[in-house]
DNA sequence: ATGACTAATCGAATTAGA
């Protein structure tokens, strides 16, 4: 089973060229942010007619999310839990493929924070600190989940090109990559990392200044998994041809490939 | 010092992204 995460910036300006990745890729379940458009806007068929069921938390010109699966869903929760919030970045539901194990996947798109210092930044701690409560609260349950998004967050010096650069920005603040490694020390693996210790891998380029052209990215968008999700992870990768399209998104599809598990009951 | 890109908006510039 393979899930995906992508920040396709606008659903309704990238339509054509998410569904020739998805025509390509095939990925069973697929996380996407940052739609910028309310629920009844959203393409839905689109992608029904090429076989997933469609969940969405949208919202007017910023943000939204939506999870799209080839197996059933199940239990959809929109909005992160325990956590009043006017922005809709949070959804989740269980993946029901039948007869096998389910598992849990949450799509996130976590608050950018810019500038340090101010109510935004603020507000991406409060969200982070929410979300490492709903982490907590899940683990307990000792299911396979994996909870894939735009983290917003710069986890190392390694995953961007030039970390001078991006001192002083929320992405690559101390609280925000501390807040990352909580996640990591409440139990959960970077997908990403734990296929692939090497330099240079980006998941972000910026439309500004030929920051693609010149590679200069930084890995933002990730997959972490519960222990039970991550027994279950054969490969990742991240798409970087997506970027080199005709009006792509600034972030480019990261799959994670999990072996199933046979369901008994 | 500034703008660089892109998308959305009750617009003809501003806000937000990262």
């Amino acid at each position: 089973m393979t899930v995906a995460t992508w920040n396709v910036n606008s659903i309704k300006a990238r339509l054509e060229n998410v569904l020739a990745w998805f025509d390509e890729a095939k990925p069973d379940v697929a996380c996407l942010q940052e739609l910028k458009c309310v629920d009844e806007a959203f393409p839905r068929e689109a992608f029904e007619e090429r076989g997933y069921t469609v969940e969405t938390h949208g919202q007017k010109t910023y943000n939204g999310v939506a999870l799209l699966s080839r197996f059933p869903l199940e239990d959809v929760v929109r909005g992160l839990p325990g956590f009043q919030d006017e922005q809709a970045r949070y959804i989740e539901a269980l993946v029901a493929p039948k007869g096998m194990a389910p598992v849990r996947v949450a799509g996130a798109y976590m608050p950018n924070g810019n500038p340090v210092g101010t109510e935004k930044f603020t507000y991406k701690l409060a969200w982070l600190s929410a979300f490492e409560a709903h982490v907590k609260n899940l683990l307990a349950q000792e299911e396979a989940c994996v909870f894939a998004g735009d983290y917003n967050i710069i986890p190392e010096p390694r995953d961007c090109h030039d970390p001078k650069a991006w001192e002083g920005d929320a992405l690559f603040q101390p609280e925000s990559r501390a807040a990352y490694r909580r996640l990591l020390n409440l139990g959960l693996t970077d997908a990403v990392r734990a296929c692939d210790l090497s330099d240079g891998l980006y998941t972000f380029w910026d439309y500004q200044g030929g920051a693609w052209q010149k590679n200069r990215g930084i890995r933002i968008d990730h997959l972490l998994l519960s222990p039970q999700a991550a027994d279950r992870l054969d490969s990742v990768a991240i798409h970087k041809t997506a970027r080199g399209r005709e009006k792509p998104s600034d972030h480019v599809p990261v799959t994670a490939m999990f072996h199933y598990e046979t369901c008994i009951h």
